[in-house]
DNA sequence: CCAGATTTGTTCGTATGTATC
DNA sequence: CGATACATACGAACAAATCTG
């Protein structure tokens, strides 16, 4: 764990820039004077949280986290043969403002910390199908300004600028009808069953950093996760 | 792999039986002529499948595949704090029958092949809350009988009299409402939102042998998932 | 298309750390 | 307190995939 750690900083840091081909193996041991195995198994953990990428007879990569490919695993939402699905964003609406007792539970912040608040709509082939609020702690984000929140994945992204990896997250699914809001979002009737995804992401150091609770509204899409 | 599926054959045939505690990973390594690293990453998968459990110290012991602890691995039902919850059995219904063609795909079965068609509603705490439809390839569970189905578990229990062991399984989550049948069953209004709960349970070798459909009436309880 | 070098994947045998009884 | 078991680490060797010239 303390090899592990110390290639997150140097991910974390930059030292380590995405799409880089790392040394080996053994080079990596001999200079951190460990044995490959050490080295084999922290680079195992890396790749289970999908910073890195490797591959035999070529080596091991920095995987970009503000990538699509990394941040769809962020979604359980699939269509047709099980393929993951996230959409695109159609409509933005973004605050700042100082986090009430919801963020604050959920973000595990104190009194008087601000959040950046995103009311956003996703649509897939065209179809609006997702209405979404966002609450990010801004402290850790400090350049992160309202006009990016346009571009999807833009916490991973503004994570990746400020040195934050993206790490485990939560979450929680229930029924939900429209309400009016909603319901005038994704134009369908008010009242309309939706499937509401509660989802809090983590950094690195487990501490969250992005709470998410959309309403969603399947059509030919569906939720699905795997029991091992 | 191979010092693996050996491990699970010795359990499948009961020369492994539940609660026993195993020879150390050192006989083990020996008795088969491997290393203890091959024994450990061997033990690693089958506790990763929940087959085992291993504690420093102590050694490593079978789990009882038809335990509530196994088969709740199989719910994402959750309450309160985040354990999880199946409920108890309040209302069965069972008939034996042809495979449809839904069945048919879902199970991976034939033309012809039976199955057990079997209707349940579940309860928690006193109130009914989760309507499910199970269909089980009968083929492989030949001592199986219909007075059997009141009792949860079911198809873990009688898997294991058959040497059967459980792998992987599917779950799909979408939004339903209740139809006059679920919703006399539940003592809801027809057309409340309901949480449909789809689930292919697969053996070890893969092949699937319970599909579940399930309509679920969630109350204080909530669906869950973890995100690596 | 092939030969050789490089890299991860897998296994081996041994040694030491740490939890349990 | 000692014996036993799993957890972690070490260093070496070979297999298999990949890349290069």
């Amino acid at each position: 764990m303390q090899i592990h750690d110390h290639f997150v900083e140097l991910i974390a840091s930059g030292e380590w820039e995405s799409g880089k081909l790392l040394e080996s193996e053994n080079e990596l041991a001999r200079k951190l004077a460990v044995s490959v195995g050490t080295v084999r198994k922290a680079l195992d953990v890396l790749e289970a949280g999908h910073l890195v990428s490797r591959r035999q007879g070529r080596g091991t990569t920095v995987n970009d986290q503000s990538s699509d490919e990394f941040n769809i695993h962020f979604s359980n939402l699939r269509i047709g043969d099980g393929q993951r699905v996230t959409g695109t964003i159609s409509s933005v609406d973004v605050e700042e403002a100082e986090a009430d007792a919801n963020e604050q539970r959920q973000l595990k912040l104190k009194k008087g910390d601000t959040v950046f608040r995103c009311v956003r709509v996703r649509e897939y082939h065209g179809r609006r199908f997702m209405f979404e609020r966002l609450a990010i702690t801004k402290k850790l984000l400090p350049d992160l300004d309202e006009a990016q929140f346009s571009i999807a994945r833009v916490v991973a992204i503004a994570a990746k600028r400020n040195g934050i990896l993206l790490g485990t997250g939560t979450e929680k699914v229930c029924v939900n009808t429209a309400d009016p809001e909603v319901s005038k979002a994704l134009s369908i009737a008010p009242g309309t069953p939706l499937l509401r995804l509660d989802r809090v992401i983590n950094m690195m150091d487990g501490m969250p950093l992005e709470w998410r609770v959309a309403d969603c509204h399947l059509q030919e899409k569906y939720y699905m996760t795997d029991f091992v």
